[in-house]
DNA sequence: GATGAATGAGTCTTCATTCAT
DNA sequence: CATGAATGAAGACTCATTCAT
């Protein structure tokens, strides 16, 4: 593949890409079928195998650019920050902020990570989602900010909880991400429990 | 359906739920086809559907008994308590204690989270799932022992974050269920901050 | 098969008998599977087996007794007569009369005319029909009562006409099938036309 | 459905149809199978259903042909012809003729009446033949050359022996279309019965 | 006589993919 | 670049029939 493609080349590619995420998110991966994508578009079926290789590559694409995209709004949001906390806030507050206008993407990466078939192409987003939330925490451990727990497992209790509830208070029932990341990042830093003298 | 069973059709019907979580766990639902079930169980494919209606009621059977038992485990672990606190930290261990012994239902609650299609079916447990949290968190902000933030999010965000601690640590990595969920119940009771003599 | 059956078998097959011809009129006789057969009438699979040799044995059964039955009212009701002319007047009324009161068989045999697979079982039973009025038809030419056109021919008209206005105006307006006899006798008999003098 | 077809296209739709005409003919609707009908023709299965969207459809596309088509020749027969009762009669030569020539479609349609299943398809169908035929009583009736029963149930004698006479003699026997028209016809139109003074 | 269980070939249909034009 | 057509393996499901108990 990697075909070079003209301008409307690119065009089409992009509502093919489009088109697709929003019928994978809606119905599911394998429910969809490529006649429904090509025919939704008003194309042949030609057309789509001009542009990908195979539905699995189709799929694969969306979800390297989902990953890639969010990476990229996380590190613009903490970009001129330093402090550790502040970036892991920071972060999940573009987590947050992102998933609230990709919906259809954030669906489709929690299925993907559902899928022996699929992790291996996860694997790698994953991953760097853990490390880049891993050495804030690191970091934060390192100046007496976080407590001392492992970090790695820190890290995917950040993820965990930020992407549940994503899901259910963005996703489900719409409130706005401000508000979920807010709370999300008040129990995330202070915890469920009121703090007691004693326990200080 | 609802057929009246003799005892060797009861054992046939676990036979098949049990393979069956097996292939859904490893290969998906949809990969795995009714022929692959049958054939590894060696018996003709009528007898598939003389136990089961079609494939999907066959799941959606699985995910009703998985629900039923995660929760028959949690209300278990928790009776004799009344601390909500308690409740709290005993649930979540009863949870991550469940999900260690039963990876493949926690693998196939999770995907048909991600599924509208299996929403419905997902729905009544999961809210009675949030309802039970909900309710201790509510009784912990009564006691004065819970910050006062909306019960209903913090509930999904103990599930959310029990649930990825889970996938990742005891599917991914076999860590003894017990660590994860000391860590899991310490992070999300204390936050990840040290407390500070100001702050408190 | 032709076993030897008690009172209770006696009772039994004619149950399968009735449940099935029901079945087959709605349904049609291929889309009614034995399984629908047995399941209505609450028992297992066995019991059809031991009264039948096969679905189709049970159809051909159907059908022979229709016939048989429907022939032995015309020959009841034209016994004490000795008029051809008569006899096919009362040999129709009792055919319609028999139809209003059997819809069902009515429609399977209608049903089986049409399929090369059962022309064969049909076939005898056809015969008889045609010979019957045939020799009535021809009895009638030889008295001078009835024009000279081809006998057999003649004959399919009568029984033609008569299934027609059976199926149409008995089962499906329901109206009275002496009402329905008493305009295809006349029709029959003197033609549409209205007798002009120049005619005859 | 409703594709756009290229030429070739259109051919192969037609090859189907006819192909499956033969097929349903012969056998019976259900008995034959769609893979009988594409390895008939030695194409792929997914081509039967790039032109159709089921068997069902198939089945109902040909009824609704053939009844078409009957009427369309019905009609141009009797379309310089105003007296009613040569209508009549022409309408009969002429549906003798359509069914000598379309031997199977005749069959099809006699089947699909006796299916409830398939009633509503061909109720339309039927009705119009009925109306066209009942204008043409009642007009008669009108100019008193026929006598005055009920228009409808004459209509409906006249479709039921001509339709019966044409399964005999037409497809059975291989009469000559003529010959069983001159007949049905005349016994239509004159009865059964030599005209006595008498009677007149 | 009767039941629940089992068989497995066969049914309709779908779908990713390829290809001639 | 794009289309309509074609492929055929594979999928879910049905069903007449048989059989152990």
């Amino acid at each position: 593949m990697t075909r070079r493609l003209t301008q409307r080349g690119q065009e089409r590619r992009r509502q093919i890409l489009d088109f697709a995420i929003a019928r994978f998110a809606e119905n599911g991966y394998h429910p969809t079928s490529v006649a429904e994508i090509v025919q939704g578009l008003g194309v042949g079926k030609g057309v789509f195998y001009w542009y990908f290789e195979s539905k699995e590559e189709l799929f694969l694409e969306i979800l390297k650019e989902a990953q890639l995209d969010l990476r990229r709004a996380q590190r613009a949001a903490i970009e001129d920050v330093t402090d550790p906390v502040e970036r892991i806030a920071l972060g999940m507050r573009a987590t947050m902020a992102w998933s609230a206008s990709h919906p259809e993407l954030h669906r489709l990466v929690q299925f993907a990570g559902t899928q022996e078939h699929f992790a291996a192409a996860m694997r790698k987003g994953q991953e760097t989602a853990v490390r880049d939330a891993g050495r804030h925490v690191r970091d934060g451990i390192a100046t007496g900010q976080i407590r001392d727990l492992d970090p790695e497992m820190l890290a995917h209790a950040i993820l965990g909880m930020t992407a549940q509830l994503a899901r259910e208070f963005l996703h489900e029932r719409h409130v706005s991400h401000e508000v979920v990341a807010d709370t999300a990042v008040s129990l995330l830093l202070d915890g469920l429990l009121v703090p007691s003298p004693t326990r200080a």
